[in-house]
DNA sequence: TTGAAAGCGCTAACAT
DNA sequence: ATGTTAGCGCTTTCAA
């Protein structure tokens, strides 16, 4: 195991001092050409590689940005973190990544973490259950610059790079209404969220685009899960007057909707439309193939290590300014919608 | 923007040498109790953070562990990576999450990385386009530990946490035997990756446990992807004597399949069983759910990452003996093979 | 253009 | 039990 080589063994083989050998090796403008490539030379012949604890140690710097996510099983933060990753490294920055396991005590550890090992800055999405935000706020006062991507907290003030749930919403119903069903129902998430009740007020808006005049008995309050799409297809069907289509709050929700038609033997897409949200991966593998809303997780992950990157170079600024990215949420339709497609 | 109290600024305040408040803080046995609480005391009001660069400097140990996976984008190696992270912190090491793309190229820069960083060991999942490894060897002379999952090398001898894949090609094919299915076929792989000539191999063991001479005909020479898998049925059911079950070397193989035999008529699982490898989420939404083999993505990560702490804890070894974790394949049952169950 | 020297913040050997 | 001192490897100011 060989001892790693540093600076100073290069400036005593080249009878030089360990500052002209870093100007050296790191471009510096007054050094001259002919010490600069004796140096790299020597550098590579001995397989030199910067120590970059010390260098950050002296820089206050390290290029390294925390991530926390709530669980990384979860294909939604997968893949944000996968358009992060990307992103980042193509600028130089790696990825020091830590789960919340939807807890604010392992928030805090992360945040802690973080700032032990100096991180450059931190990207995260909040848990939920996290009621007290001050390990957020506190990030302000160390001057460390923070984005909050999917989950984020209105009254905190910090930049977040979000999906349009209202407008992605807005298009489901809206593409529900263009295949020519009349009665478009919606199944809602936990209204004390804000992603769910802007999906639901996305519905409203839509219908009432179109001229039509919400109806209370098509709105059902449920949740995200198989089961409560089944249940809304119990209550549903059980109108006098049911919907021939369903916008499902999320995939899950849908998921239970198709569940449960098929069982009562009622046809998708021809005599009830469906569409969910969130573009789970199952979506193209079920039969009906489910429509959904893309909510863009590369392009966010990307978006926000963007946006970090630009309150990490201008400190002046250091997230005082509230900025926001919203990411267009993007309709993917498939057979469970596609009336004209499945007639053929 | 307050500036970074250090063991300095508690060392003045306190009269005391940065020394002994650093012996105070890291819990030195000989230290008073008396000055070790006012020390504590302190630390706390002023709000005293350890500088991790600084100590991992001095120390020569960053607590960090690289960790290498092909994409956060793929489901098994997010759930890997929660699995190495959640038993990682509690140990007190953190994650730095590079992504290979499955090019040479950028895991030899993930490898730079990591060493520059002095990360305290290595965690990889093999790119699919490497082919030069002097990389990964190369970390030997460094001594910094290093541990494959799932995509191992056998020739280098390096520790790896691998899936038994002949034991779930075996109990596979075993299970489908004893719902009673006679002539059970297999959809096979790539033949040049080792993974998937395990699972044959433990395919026609099955078999030849349960007293059956493997039918030639009856083995398909397919890939990973859907299209294979509804290949595969064109070529199935074109046989003078076609198989009635069918275990597949990937869960999207056996869709394929599904898909197929939907079109066809052929009632799962019924005429038709069938079995994928994977477990993947979609399995059990899609309809008749999939019954595949679990690869213990999570408990693998959690091996890895303890397998490297072995490693990293005594340098001794520094991963010269080749020590492999093998875990057990699981069985799980669904619709698709559930011969007695589906008949109720 | 290069050298000299100090210091980023911490820990550990040695001394008392 | 505490103080002293040196040093981890790097960068940068100041001086020549």
């Amino acid at each position: 195991m060989s001892r790693k080589v540093t600076i100073q063994d290069l400036a005593e083989q080249l009878k030089l001092t360990t500052g002209t050998v870093s100007r050296a090796l790191n471009n510096h403008p007054r050094i001259s050409d002919s010490t600069k490539k004796t140096v790299l030379e020597l550098a590579e012949k001995l397989n030199y590689r910067p120590n970059r604890l010390a260098s950050s140690l002296r820089l206050g710097k390290t290029n390294i940005i925390g991530v926390i996510i709530p669980s990384a099983e979860i294909n939604f933060f997968g893949s944000v973190v996968h358009g992060i990753e990307s992103l980042a490294s193509t600028y130089g920055y790696n990825i020091l990544l830590y789960q919340s396991n939807e807890s604010e005590q392992y928030e805090q550890k992360a945040i802690e973490t973080f700032t032990d090992v100096r991180v450059d800055g931190i990207l995260a999405s909040i848990a939920k259950n996290t009621h007290d935000f001050s390990h957020y706020l506190n990030l302000r006062n160390k001057g460390i610059p923070l984005v909050f991507f999917d989950r984020s907290q209105d009254m905190l003030n910090i930049p977040a790079v979000l999906v349009d749930d209202f407008k992605g919403g807005y298009i489901a119903t809206e593409h529900l209404l263009k295949q020519g069903y009349k009665r478009v129902a919606h199944i809602s998430g936990q209204q004390h969220l804000k992603i769910f009740r802007d999906r639901l007020n996305g519905y409203l808006a839509a219908l009432q685009a179109a001229g039509i005049t919400p109806d209370e008995t098509l709105i059902y309050s449920g949740s995200v899960s198989i089961q409560s799409g089944k249940d809304a297809m119990e209550y549903f069907t059980g109108l006098t007057n049911p919907p021939d289509a369903i916008f499902a709050v999320e995939d899950f929700t849908a998921l239970g909707v198709i569940k449960a038609a098929k069982e009562k033997n009622i046809r998708i897409p021809e005599q009830l439309g469906i569409i969910g949200f969130a573009n789970e991966s199952f979506d193209e593998h079920i039969s009906p193939a489910l429509s959904s809303i893309d909510q863009q997780t590369v392009q966010m992950g990307k978006e926000a290590f963007a946006l970090l990157l630009k309150l990490m170079d201008d400190k002046k600024n250091d997230g005082l300014k509230k900025i926001n990215v919203i990411l267009e949420p993007l309709l993917q339709v498939r057979q469970s919608s596609m009336v004209l497609k499945s007639q053929g």
